[in-house]
DNA sequence: CTTAACTCGTACATGTGTGTTCGAGTTAAG
DNA sequence: CTTAACTCGAACACACATGTACGAGTTAAG
């Protein structure tokens, strides 16, 4: 048979005939390699991602039968990955101002990054199931958003869903810079911060 | 010869036989078109332009001879049209916060929409270009927070240049917001004044 | 060692976008 | 009216991306 048997869809295997170890290893290069290709450039071609990943186009081809397959993959990795880092920077309770200031200086990379595939999944992706996985992350911040509000320590006269918006703006404008080298990610975490708390405060304090 | 001598390239001609007035019209629903379209999405191809314009495929390469002399020519017009606004709602002499309001509040789509073709010039034309091109309308709006720094009615811990980055990307994040129809260019507006003029507030005011 | 899984270069089919050519028809301008 | 400018559909050449088929070589697993 072809190059390969291509039995599942490389994700959600049930138990059969085990995989090779060096299938695994490919798999797992492929998708952070693609992680990272499609943050930074949603257009990035699969050959591309496949020299990016050292592997050849046809095994590409082998794991994920299409780009979209691909895309699917990576992006719900990301979203996985993004949930468990915002669950512990800011958990759903404790100080709100505290939890945000955290949940910005130690994720907003993985933040970015999602964002970045986030473009990369509107474009290969249905819309209704691109905007299923986006609510995840997105409701995340934005409980933690209304929370600040109602207990008085953010701005309420904005509503919920566009500070949120606002956040993943500026997230990405930070991003930008320390990609175009105009800013180190450290300056560039630091910028962040600041504009958001400032961007957070009620306007009367 | 061809469909059309194609003398020069519709724009800096320079006294030589005249126009017809009927392709005088074509170009100018070109231009048009093609700011339009590729506003809203900078992948927009010459066959879409076209036919939003009105006109035959071939009809375009009669006057652009290619999709970066098209692009090219597009940006040139919305940055002459930016700057023009900008430096009626925002002189180099007068209050800077009463200038930055008024600016925000009567050429913010105007402004947004120079960033969506910025984005389509990034991928067509070369760098260089773009970031010359790029200096105007930008350069006009930095001088006016380095001026509201100045003068102490803008918050100055954190770098004009930054300052300048956040404000377009709040401008696009609004515009869209109204292009996905979840808000009026009118409520957009009021929520972007009001989450800039909370941006450049000094923290401690 | 033997076998099945896996890799990978080459090649092909298909689709899409760009830019050009041809030729016939239409229209503004003198 | 006459002419040169202009328009435009159809067709072509080219480049590039996706996805598939083949066949030979390599490697993990028993």
């Amino acid at each position: 048979m072809g190059p390969s048997t291509r039995r599942e869809a490389a994700e959600g295997r049930a138990g059969g005939p085990r995989r090779r170890a060096d299938a695994e290893r490919n798999i797992a290069a492929i998708v952070t390699a693609a992680t990272d290709l499609l943050a930074r450039d949603p257009d990035a071609s699969m050959t591309d991602i496949a020299r990016a990943a050292g592997v050849g186009r046809v095994t590409l081809y082998a794991h994920f039968p299409s780009r979209e397959d691909l895309i699917r993959t990576v992006l719900a990795a990301a979203i996985s990955h993004s949930m468990g880092a915002v669950e512990v920077a800011a958990p759903d309770e404790g100080p709100p101002a505290e939890a945000f200031a955290r949940l910005i200086r130690t994720c907003w990379p993985i933040l970015d990054r999602f964002g970045g595939l986030h473009e990369a999944a509107r474009r290969a992706l249905p819309a209704e199931e691109v905007r299923r996985h986006h609510d995840l992350p997105m409701g995340r911040v934005e409980r933690l958003i209304v929370r600040g509000q109602e207990a008085g320590s953010f701005r309420a006269d904005l509503p919920a869903e566009w500070v949120v918006t606002t956040v993943y703006a500026l997230l990405h404008a930070a991003g930008d810079e320390v990609q175009a080298g105009r800013r180190t990610a450290e300056e560039a975490g630091d910028l962040l911060e600041r504009t958001l708390s400032a961007l957070l405060r009620t306007p009367g304090a």
